[in-house]
Order: C-alpha cells, then structure tokens, then sequence
DNA sequence: TCTCACATTGTAATCATTACAATCAGAGGG
DNA sequence: CCCTCTGATTGTAATGATTACAATGTGAGA
C-alpha cells in the first residue's frame, strides 16, 4: 500500500510512525536538510516526537544505504536520500546545497596508492548560478 | 629571526605566544590536527592556554590563507597548513587522515554550470594502505 | 493472559564551537 | 615618563549538535 512501508519491510526495519513520516520527508524533500530541519518539520504534526529518534532513525536508514551524510557545512550534518554518487556546492549567499552531476574520475571507488575506497565525497564552495545572477557578484 | 614571527608580521597579525607556538605547532605537524589535539599538546607548556584562542588563532590563519578546514571526520573540523590543493584520505582503521595527490579536473575552480567556485574539497573514506597490510583486510 | 527479552524512544549528558565580557598593550596627551 | 583611552586579544560561560543510557513499548513464547 504506502510506498515507505515497503522500503522499511525490505531493508527489515520495523515499520513505525515515527521512521515512516522522516523516511517520506527526506524522499519528498531533496534539500539535504539537517536533522534539524527535519524535527521542526515533522513536529508540527507529531508533537511528541524527539531530535533523538531523528538521529536514531538517520542511523538505521544510513546503515541499509538508503542515506548519505553531507559533511559540507560547518557545525552540523546534512542527510541526503539521493545516493546515486555525485556532488555538491554549498552556495555562500543562500545557503542551499545544490547537486553537481559533474564527472568525476574518482567515483568508481579505484585509487592509486594501495588504499581502499569506500566513500568519495565532492564538495564545492562558492556562489550558485541563481545568486550570481541576482546579486550582480 | 624567527620564521614564525616573519609570517605572522607579514600577514599583519599581530605576533603573540600563543599564535607562535600554534602556528609553530601547524607547520611541524601535517597530521591534520583537530583543535583538541592542538590544545592538549600546547597546553602541557602553557597551562593558562584556552581552547578558544585555538579556535581565534585558526580563524586568524584561516582568513589571511594559511590554514584549511578539513570537514572530513565526524564530531571534529581538522585543520590543515598544507594550502596547495589536494584530497584526502580518512581511514576507518587507524583514524588518520592522508594526503592524497590525485589530478583533479575541478581543483582549477572550474565547472560548468555557471556557479562560481571559491573552494574545492575532495574526501575520501576507506583504508589506508598501511592498515591494509597489517590487517589483510 | 502473563512474563521476559529486545527494540524503540526520548531525557539528560557530552563535547565542539561561538558569544561576549575581562584583560592587556600600545598610542597619544599631560 | 606616567596616565588614560581604545581597540585587540584572551578565556569564561553559553550554545547547540550529537550521543549515552534509562524509560517505555512490543511481541513471542509459556
Ligand atoms: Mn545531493
Ligand atoms: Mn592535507
Ligand atoms: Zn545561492
Ligand atoms: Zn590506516
């Protein structure tokens, strides 16, 4: 029936309330939100609920590969369900997280050097095209 | 006389013992330090130290281009005065972080799409050779 | 239905980072 | 020289993201 039912039974975690209203924001809103975002959206509609079960529910949804954490802006994580491999720009002027679909030659995980890849994050600063145009920068 | 003391004069910050002994402690240590690191190592011979004049003095490299912020590990920001650009590497075994020097077709600060590019940081997460070895992972 | 074991949740603590008040040092006036 | 004032530097105390762990809920088996 509910589409976030399915994917909690087939990654084998117990459907509750809770896991599905985070699991349908992060489907529905490809922001790269911070976990709290996530709280102050959900809790208007679930007083009761914690930042915990937020950060309890991330964990669970990143250990089935359903999410990738965003180290890109200082002080805090941003989650992003979008786990095909590409990359990102934090824009200065309004804070957005943007997606760059850019080659990269690394993101097959294969290195010189020896070492073992598991992870490859590309991460870009700077001013995104809408803000270039707008602000005349 | 002392390097430290030209750099810090030839950047305009003014030159005190706390700054010279974190700068000094930057440039002989490219291990990707965190503050706390910084500060337990200094506090031993400067007991009055604070953690939050690690935190001013970064800024104040950070901002005349001496020192890089690594947003690579969770928890911690790592800081790093190796400014010419390169990757790096965090492994999950032994906790370091490693330089890696791979050509990169966005270090140049160009990408399409018509944002503009001030940054460019490429992380990646698995095990270092080393720890490949020991452990035969 | 009752008990127990485990999963889930949320309260309270932790710890990196930041805001701001205390301290210091140097310039200019006496 | 010494005093005063101003801005720079420092460190104490607050903030806020994250985590540890105790309280609660759930579901299987007796
Ligand atoms: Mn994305
Ligand atoms: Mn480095
Ligand atoms: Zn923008
Ligand atoms: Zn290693």
């Amino acid at each position: 029936m509910d589409k976030y039912v399915d994917i909690l039974k087939k990654h084998g975690i117990k459907v509750t309330p809770q896991r599905l209203e985070i699991l349908r924001f992060l489907d529905t809103h490809h922001t790269h939100p911070s976990a709290d975002e996530i709280y102050m959206e959900l809790k208007k509609k679930h007083p009761s609920l914690s930042k915990t079960t937020i950060y309890n529910t991330i964990q669970s949804l990143k250990d089935c590969g359903l999410l990738v954490t965003l180290l890109i802006s200082p002080n805090e994580s941003r989650f992003d369900s979008l786990i095909n491999p590409h990359h990102h720009l934090l824009c200065s002027e309004c804070g957005k997280i943007l997606d760059i679909n850019v080659e990269c030659p690394y993101s097959r995980k294969v290195l010189a050097g020896g070492h073992r890849i598991d992870e490859v994050h590309g991460y870009f600063k700077g001013v995104c095209e809408k803000c270039l145009m707008k602000g005349g920068k």
